[in-house]
DNA sequence: GATACCTACTCAAGAAAGTGACTAGTCAGA
DNA sequence: TCTGACTAGTCACTTTCTTGAGTAGGTATC
C-alpha cells in the first residue's frame, strides 16, 4: 500500500481532481511516484470511501464536472503513521538494465539506439526538473529557500528527480559509448 | 514480464540454482532486480516449461540436492527479442521520497532518521559495488577493460547501481541536514 | 547439547500494479 | 466538416509482487 499514501502527499499541495493528479503521476512531473489513471481514480475510491479524503463535485460549463479531493484529518493521521513506519529499501527496476546486463551476448544495435533514446528522455527531464525547481524557489537562492521556505516537500523530491535523471543520462551515454566502441574494436579483427 | 527476462540474463554468466539466483536478487547485489525467492522458483518453472532454460539436477552429499539451470537457444531467441522492442519508462519508486514529500507537513523526526538510515545503507552499498568492480576488471583500468573485457554486461549494470547509491546517499544526508536546520531555526522563534 | 543459522526448496493467499477498452462533450486546426 | 486532442472519468481483467508458513538435513556457536 504505497501509492495511497503518494496520494496523500500529493494532496497536501491542495485539491486536486482525479484527473489533475493523473496528469501529475504521468510521464514528466512523477519525480517521485508513478500511477496510471485508473489506479488513481480506484485509489481516490477507495481513499473515499475509508474516509482519509473527501471530494467535492465542482460544475463546469463546456467541460465534464470534476470532483475535487482533500485530505482528511484521518489521512493526515495515517500519513503521519505512514512516515513514522520503516521504508522498504528501494531498487532500481528498469528494463534497460536487464538489456545491458544482457548486451555482450545479444545484438548490441537495437540496446545502443535505446540508450541514446533515453538519454535524450533524461536530458529533458533534467531542464524540465531544474525549471521546477526554479519556479518552486522563486527569488530566493536555494539554501535560502529550503531554510524558510514553505512547501520545501516537492522541491526536496525533485532534487532527487533531476539527480537520478542526470545520472540516467550520463550512464546511457557512456554505455551506447562503450558499445559502439566495442563493435568497431570487434570489427577491426 | 521482466522478472522472466531478468533472469535469463542473470543465467548468461553461466549455470545457478534458484537458491543461487535468489541470493543475486536479494538486498545486496540486486544491482539491476530485486526479487524475492519464491517469485524466482516460480518464474524457473515457468521458464522450464516454455524450454527457455533446462535445469539439471545436482546431487551433493551433506546438504540438499540442487537443480542448476542454463539458458537454452529459445531462451537466447526471447530475449533477443526483448532486447530489440522498446523500453519502458523507469521511475523511482520509493517510500522515503513520498515520505520527505510529505516531511513539511507532519512529524520530520522519524523521516529524519530513516534518511540517515538509508544514508549508511546506501555508503555501504557504494563500497560493496565498488569492491564487485574492482574484482570484475581485475588488474586492467576501466577503460581498457569495457573495451576488451569478456563479460562486460554486470560491470556496466554495476556502475549504474554504484552511482544511483552515491546519490541516494548525497540526497538523504542533504535532506536529513535541511530538515535538522530548519527544526532548529523554528525553535527560535 | 541446545539454539540458531545455512542450504535448498515448496505451497497458498492476498495486495498492488498494470492493461485495454469505452463514454462523452468541447475545442482547435486543416 | 472531419480529425484529432483535451477534459474527466469508469469498468473489467490480468499480471506481478509480497507475505507468511512449512520441510528437512547439516553445520557452526556458545
Amino acid at each position: 500500500m504505497a501509492l495511497r499514501h503518494a496520494v496523500l502527499a500529493a494532496l497536501l499541495d491542495g485539491e486536486h481532481s482525479g484527473y489533475q493528479l493523473a496528469k501529475a503521476f504521468d510521464v514528466g512531473v512523477a519525480n517521485f511516484w508513478h500511477a496510471l489513471p485508473q489506479q488513481l481514480y480506484a485509489e481516490l475510491a477507495k481513499l473515499e470511501g475509508e474516509g482519509l479524503v473527501t471530494g467535492r463535485e465542482v460544475v463546469q460549463e463546456s467541460r465534464p464536472n470534476k470532483r475535487l479531493f482533500r485530505v482528511t484529518d484521518a489521512g493526515s493521521a495515517e500519513l503521519e503513521r505512514f512516515a513514522a513506519a520503516a521504508s522498504k529499501p528501494s531498487f532500481i527496476r528498469d528494463d534497460l538494465l536487464v538489456k545491458v546486463r544482457a548486451a555482450d551476448r545479444v545484438g548490441a544495435g537495437a540496446v545502443i539506439e535505446q540508450l541514446e533514446e533515453r538519454a535524450a528522455v533524461a536530458e529533458a527531464k533534467t531542464e524540465l526538473f531544474g525549471e521546477l525547481l526554479r519556479q518552486m524557489r522563486g527569488a530566493a537562492d536555494e539554501e535560502e529557500f529550503l531554510l524558510r521556505g514553505e512547501r520545501i516537500g516537492p522541491y526536496l523530491t525533485c532534487l532527487r528527480g533531476l539527480a537520478f535523471e542526470r545520472e540516467n543520462r550520463d550512464w546511457c551515454l557512456r554505455v551506447a559509448g562503450v558499445l559502439r566502441q566495442r563493435r568497431t574494436v570487434r570489427a577491426e579483427r
